[in-house]
DNA sequence: AAATTTATTCTTGTATACAAAAAAATTGAC
DNA sequence: GTCAATTTTTTTGTATACAAGAATAAATTT
């Protein structure tokens, strides 16, 4: 498992991204994260490239690579399709999850309580991540995981905000009891409804959503 | 819009692993591929990186790239995947479509119809991509609809020889009406499953997919 | 003769060198 | 002084050179 220099340089430029360091519209010099790195442009190139597969900055040919943050309408729309891609896992999940994924599934929604009763934000978080990755896994398809995996990945700093809405945390756990009931029931319909109701933008959600983007814009 | 020489021994590869010239575990040797395409390693090895970004090929650390087509198992999945996504496309489209566009919609089916009066597969096959076309895009959801065509073109050369079933041509026009049909009275949920039975991988075409799939598997 | 270890070769990953195109700057004209 | 044109500089795209790891072949040992 060795991980080449251009993969960590990825990975880094993406984090960097991510926290704001390289703001919309920044053009990313080549050398100068070269030089940043200690490496030459060849793997800074690869990286780069990468990140534009994913969309992440933008490649213009002979002009180079700028950032490119999504802006609220693209946001709201890859939120959509997240939580359209959810919604079909559960209702595949409904029919094809096993007994002991079901179990499992519960048993992190009660670490998830046992969070909200902490006010441990982060534990909640990663048992939050896990529940989401326990369902994309028993849609039983595993193209359509993987796919979740990526969209996910990609929403996960504008996910971060959100949880931090006040009594959003305890609002997401009622959210993920619903979908486990209706996994219970084998209710597709239900599950698939309760999921895309718990991922979807919508409400408060979406005012501190567009809030929470405006420095960046400006 | 120049593009780069990378981008064009991309495409280039893309069609000779579609078409089957490069089958499934072949090892592309980059400096093979350098002087066979009278270019240096780097553009080789650029085009190389976006193929396994796009999963037709697998990049083993210094190991080198493999050929990496889908097996039946991951290629149900990925017409799953696609079926539910222009199912939402139907969904959403029902409600956002534009009078225009469903005029085109219908536009194009009767150009559809003739094609199937000429018996003139390509004349289909370019029509039946504009259907599709106009659909992901009157889901007016911009990121949905480069997933939808990221998808669609991936599946693009197992879709085509599932269009000589015979008879096939003729199902999918009265397949493509229900779908106009279901979007003329704004009936998302019919719409939706409209489509998904239009495009999910079923009954016959279950078959004919596997069969068609034999030679290379070998 | 079989196996293990070592040496050689081959291939990938990275660095550097070069070429072409775009951006910037300087010079010239009005 | 401003605008345009040409030159300079910067930067991307490509080629080549080098380094390190993996596969293979060879040789020595058991």
């Amino acid at each position: 498992m060795e991980q080449k220099r251009a993969d960590k340089i990825a990975d880094a430029l993406e984090g960097l991204i991510f926290d704001g360091t390289f703001a919309d519209g920044t053009r990313l010099d080549e050398v100068q994260l070269a030089e940043q790195f200690s490496v030459s442009r060849t793997p800074v190139r690869e990286a780069l490239q990468r990140l534009a597969q994913f969309g992440l900055v933008e490649h213009l040919p002979r002009r180079g690579v700028f950032v490119r943050q999504p802006g609220p309408v693209e946001l709201i729309e890859m939120f959509e399709v997240m939580a359209e891609l959810e919604s079909v896992c559960a209702r595949l999940a409904a029919s094809r999850i096993t007994d002991k994924a079901l179990a499992e599934l519960q048993a992190t929604n009660a670490r998830c309580d046992l969070a909200v009763e902490r006010q441990d934000p982060d534990e909640y978080y990663r048992e939050n991540e896990r529940f989401h990755a326990i369902l994309y896994c028993q849609s039983g398809n595993a193209f359509l995981e993987q796919e979740c995996h990526k969209l996910h990945r990609r929403l996960q700093p504008f996910r971060r905000t959100q949880l931090r809405l006040r009594g959003r945390l305890r609002q997401s756990m009622s959210e993920h009891e619903a979908v486990v009931s209706a996994l219970e029931d084998g209710d597709g319909a239900r599950a698939a409804e309760a999921i895309r109701a718990h991922v979807a933008v919508q409400g408060e959600k979406f005012h501190h959503l567009i809030a929470s983007l405006k420095p960046a814009a400006e």
